[in-house]
DNA sequence: CTGAAAGCGCTTACAG
DNA sequence: CTGAAAGCGCTTACAG
């Protein structure tokens, strides 16, 4: 294997003049830093990573701890901010927590970074006390997407008004009998976001006069196949909605393909709100309350980047806008004066 | 930080012992194996990976080399081998190539993964011979999902079969003129599967005596909106197709979206079959070569580990089945006899 | 501007 | 069964 010593020997320099030239580091004479890039070059020279980290104190990695990579909102989310991680020279290690939040302590998350990376980026999930007690020992800062944390940066959408919006944009179609469609209530390991939007869906019930109904409220665990069990489930029990709202697309679509299998009319029989706007979603003439996900990756490594730079700057907590896109699977119900 | 020594001082050993006892290595006593296991939890002990590697020669990571998390295929390969890797002690370190194939040079992967991964996953990439140089020397060995490299273990479908039996299914319906929509024509970073199912469909069709017509040919980048794109450019295009191999569900979902705007009637004036049988072409009706991706994904966790654990086993060469799935987006042309 | 040297925290023969 | 010691390949004060 080549090492720091080859390059040295090559160059005719010491090691320490070979990382000082390697890393641009100012002490350096033009010439003798052409030589040792030179020597570098020709060698096909590699710094052991380990070996600076060891060295240098910083492991030039970021850890990325996210419910699953499968599943659009997280992959789109840690794609966009590893194309501004890896040119910044941060390895992503990814850290996906079992599907089944029993499965294992996600606590343990924790450990497994520390003294792996030099930061984390939390999306998709809503650390626990315990949780955060183990991020926090990584050492590092910590950038969330999706949640509020106290102490950490952060980038999300206001979940509350999500939810508001979804189930006003129904009420305000006619619809009384609304149901939602999120992930185990308010369970241990409740993803991001539901609790968030299930509280904006009742506060907007409630403000319309509407008496909540748990048998309306069900689970979907934010997946495609979650969103058909839970549409099958709202289809088994007492009278059905004339209206779904569902914390995410992919639960939508699944939504409304069960209902159009049990023989339902979309959006004539059962009006559907997704959240998200899924590179789906306009294929599938999805009304959906939008948020940018894209941007909020990219957002969330800048956020990473710029505390690894300036560490005593105040983590900010920034709320990004989301907005209605009415499409196709929605509308007034059957019975109203307009259907 | 709490270091080995401190666990050592802790345990009443040395650090040589400290060191075997939480590796499990036998001689060690049990007595005193149970003391520094006492040490190491009551100190919350974790191991500098880095000191590890660097003493170890062993990094305890793998290395995914894709062209992007975004995108289902390989979004559920990377999440499927992630659950047998990390349980078995090894990190995942992201590798993502920009979706543009000239934004910077493929090989880049290579040197960025030497002396930081024990082995490499590629998935949805044909390397080509100076990727496949560079990646060989990162050093450990190279599983390849979606294609075969001659020397390196991989996981895959045949793609020509692929691409017959999509055409074969629309032959048989009765569709003379059908066009494909796959990646840019061997292009110099033509993604995975492309090529071969491009081939099988060239095959197909010559077979049945048919003339290949270059301009019902298009790209779709393997995205929905690629997929839309390359619809758009066939009805642009002289005399519009009767049915379209799609190379991938996502494009196949983009381009039955786009001649649905266009008027369409989707399967009677235009049939569409796709390949993958993603989480949603049940959803979209849509009729699909369907591959086992979850299954692929552990199928090379699981090549890796054996190989990581037996160096000198030859490499396997495996091929999964793939199998057509009729749903609604095919049926014979308009004006044929049944039509 | 450059080099010698200490030290990062482990693993692994080598002795005993 | 256990320990002392070398060494993995770097970075970084400290001298000069």
């Amino acid at each position: 294997m080549t090492t720091i010593r080859d390059v040295a020997r090559r160059a005719g320099v010491s090691i320490a003049t070979v990382s000082r030239a390697l890393h641009g580091l100012p002490r350096v004479s033009e010439a003798t830093r052409q030589r040792v890039l030179a020597a570098a070059a020709e060698l096909h020279y590699v710094a052991s990573p380990s070996a600076a980290s060891l060295a240098g104190g910083q492991n030039m990695a970021i850890g990325v701890v996210a419910p699953s990579v499968n599943g659009w909102f997280v992959a789109t989310v840690v794609h966009s901010a590893e194309r501004l991680l890896r040119p910044a020279g941060y390895d992503v290690l990814l850290y996906s927590l079992g599907v089944d939040p029993h499965e294992r302590s996600r606590a343990f998350a924790g450990n497994v970074l520390r003294k792996r990376v030099d930061a984390v980026l939390v999306v998709g999930i809503r650390p626990e006390p315990d949780e955060i007690a183990a991020l926090s020992a990584v050492g590092g800062p910590v950038t969330v997407v999706g949640a509020e944390v106290p102490g950490w940066a952060s980038v999300r959408v206001d979940d509350g008004a999500v939810g508001r919006c979804a189930v006003r944009h129904l009420l305000d179609l006619g619809h009384r009998r609304i149901a939602y469609i999120g992930s185990e209530p308010e369970g241990p390991a409740e993803p991001v976001a539901s609790a968030g939007r299930r509280a904006g869906y009742r506060d907007e019930l409630t403000a319309a006069g509407i008496a909540l109904d748990p048998a309306l409220e069900v689970d979907g665990g934010f997946t495609v196949r979650g969103g058909m069990e839970a549409m099958d489930a709202l289809l088994a029990a007492g009278p059905p909605p004339t209206a779904v709202f569902a914390s995410s697309d992919e639960m939508a679509m699944g939504a409304v393909h069960v209902a159009r299998q049990a023989g339902l009319r979309i959006p004539r029989d059962l009006s559907v709100v997704g959240v998200d706007d899924h590179d789906m979603a306009e294929l599938f003439d999805l009304t959906t309350v939008a948020q940018p996900v894209y941007s909020q990756g990219v957002m969330a490594a800048e956020l990473i980047l710029r505390r690894l730079a300036e560490p005593h700057r105040d983590p900010p907590a920034l709320v990004v806008p989301t907005s209605l896109i009415v499409r196709g699977t929605t509308a007034p119900p059957a019975g109203s004066d307009t259907g």
